[in-house]
DNA sequence: CGTTTTTCCGTAAACGTTTACGACAACACA
DNA sequence: TGTGTTGTCGTAAACGTTTACGGAAAAACG
């Protein structure tokens, strides 16, 4: 059905080998002989097989991206990761490589289909997301010496891998600082489990900024839950019912935001006007919510190319010229002012 | 680096043919020369090159689904698609199979990218959805012979090929149903592109109802946009500035709601209480918004299974025994009544 | 014209599997 | 003992590429 290299070659009369040199652009071959080749190729609309090729070559020339379900979600997922995903794609398309998503299996740390992927040689290199504070993925890994980069840090002990992540801690400090020059003393935070290291790394910047304000930190006033539309619409009373209740929130996350302020609205308080709401990562879902939620936008497009960058710097086949390799990167989160604080 | 079959017999003074033989489970293997072989592939935890299986098989054991960022959409993706891949996922693994997302580039319709993976045969079926009402990769797929199946139905000129979709048009005859028993005559309709199957599904469904009610239908109460937030957004005005406003609104998308919802807040209007609203797919955004959202909700998860059934029933390789095979199904969307009608 | 270099191409091996085929031993049966 | 059957395994080819190597012809050089 689909024509290999051989017909090529018969139907040009010339041997595979020279077929194979043309196509990949070697030195030595004909010019002439390499129009009619690539003529041919197109007519027949050959392309190579990617199987042969990569069995030859010992590299599939792609490259994994782990997609997990919401951890602790049982419906919907997270479309933080499509534009990051773009840019990926993108970066990658430039170096010819392909992006191929593979879906974890929801509950196990999906640590059974990265397995699969490597063991079988599927892609060359994979990317890791939701990185958790101690990551048994990055230890698998780097323990296999298979090449990859995260999307988020780990406390990782002294292994060397690219990873990209934003600045969670200093968006925690900034979201308290603007709540308490606005006046709020008691502020609260939805947070999901410290395992997730973004989770930890905004309690960070949480409790430094409470402090340096001369702020007690209060445990009544932290909360942690799923990391979904369910888990911040079930966390809030736990916050609000107290008898000191909380002037503002932080929700570390738009879904765990959406669902508390449901909670909010069936508890009379509103939003923007008699309670000052933060999310940490900023979505469209903030910006067209009323009242519109004030949020950090991360640039996840240029994200994903960044890290899509430092991962082929990071594979001898790929690298270009041998420049000082950035490993470790951390992004600013720009504030979004809008209605809610 | 990584062991291989070679390496296998070597380390059991076996021939590699011995081994092949014992871990794909063929009959004609001593069964203790089966058990020492399986122990060394966990002790060496060998597993095969996907690659060179491949290569020999003619099959990669592999389904691709072709991830398509919104159409319009510049920054988010689609939530309501993870579901449906945990769905088709977990039934691929049951026979074997693997999945992998690959993303499309945003704005040409994947065709590039779908040929790419049907070009290099990096997967034995395909799966596309955001069917449209003329699709030229549903053309572009049966001409190649490259099997696949779709979410979604297409005006398809009597081709054959496993489908699964929703029933919009039952929908959209149902939101205008419940509406007019409610009392309402002037109901709007905001719905993305009529190229987008389900769009086109959808008014059919809508014109249908009303003329059944004899209410005539009004052109100035119909309204495309992007399908996403600001679509949603900006595409309120011209539907309620008009001289005689509707009662109700019926939005073909849950982010198209969202971002309608926040237009109509902004003109001081309230859905559930100066205007009802309903939305055809329901998503937990429906849910936790304040005031709940009345939609159609579907079974994604189950409906990835199916799909992914449908699918393998239709290949010859995967076939199980010959039952008659369902090649088309369409599932209804089940109403959730909540607050904002 | 003889020698060296360059240009171009064919040959064949290799990547890691699976599988058709045949060989050999053990066993059953007459 | 001879013949057929069964069980188990090794051999080798094949899948579609890429690439090291060598060789023949053409070109360059003296």
């Amino acid at each position: 059905m689909a024509s290999s290299i051989h017909d090529l070659a018969r139907h040009l009369n010339i041997s595979i080998g020279t077929v194979s040199r043309a196509l990949n652009g070697r030195a030595d071959v004909n010019a002439e002989t390499r129009q009619r080749v690539l003529e041919a190729a197109r007519k027949l609309n050959y392309s190579p097989n990617q199987s042969g090729r990569s069995l030859r070559q010992g590299a599939t020339r792609s490259i994994a991206f782990m997609l997990q379900p919401h951890p602790g979600d049982q419906q919907y997922g997270e479309p933080f990761f499509i534009p990051f995903l773009t840019g990926l794609q993108a970066r990658l398309a430039e170096s010819g490589l392909d992006l191929i998503v593979v879906m974890g299996a929801p509950g196990d740390y999906q640590q059974e289909r990265l397995r699969r992927v490597v063991e079988t040689r599927r892609a060359d290199a994979v990317v890791l997301a939701w990185t958790r504070r101690d990551d048994e993925r990055i230890d698998y890994l780097t323990e296999r010496g298979f090449p990859f980069a995260t999307l988020g840090r780990s406390r990782s002990g002294g292994k060397s891998y690219p990873s990209l992540d934003l600045d969670f801690e200093k968006a925690g400090v900034d979201a308290v600082d603007r709540l308490v020059a606005r006046g709020h003393r008691r502020i609260a935070a939805i947070r999901p489990s410290l395992d997730l290291n973004f989770g930890h790394l905004f309690m960070t910047g949480y409790r430094k900024a409470l402090r340096r304000h001369g702020i007690e930190v209060d445990p009544s006033l932290i909360a942690e839950d799923f990391i979904n539309e369910a888990g911040g619409y079930q966390v809030i009373p736990r916050v609000m019912l107290s008898k000191d209740r909380p002037t503002a929130i932080i929700f570390n996350n738009d879904a765990m935001a959406l669902g508390g302020c449901k909670a909010l609205a069936e508890m009379g308080i509103r939003p923007g006007q008699d309670i000052a709401v933060i999310v940490i990562v900023d979505t469209p879902l903030c910006r067209y919510f009323s009242p519109a939620l004030t949020g950090f936008r991360p640039a996840l497009e240029p994200m994903g190319q960044r890290l899509a960058e430092m991962l082929l710097a990071s594979l001898p086949a790929y690298a270009g010229p041998e420049g000082p390799r950035t490993i470790r990167e951390v992004w600013p989160l720009e504030l979004v002012a809008r209605e809610s604080d």
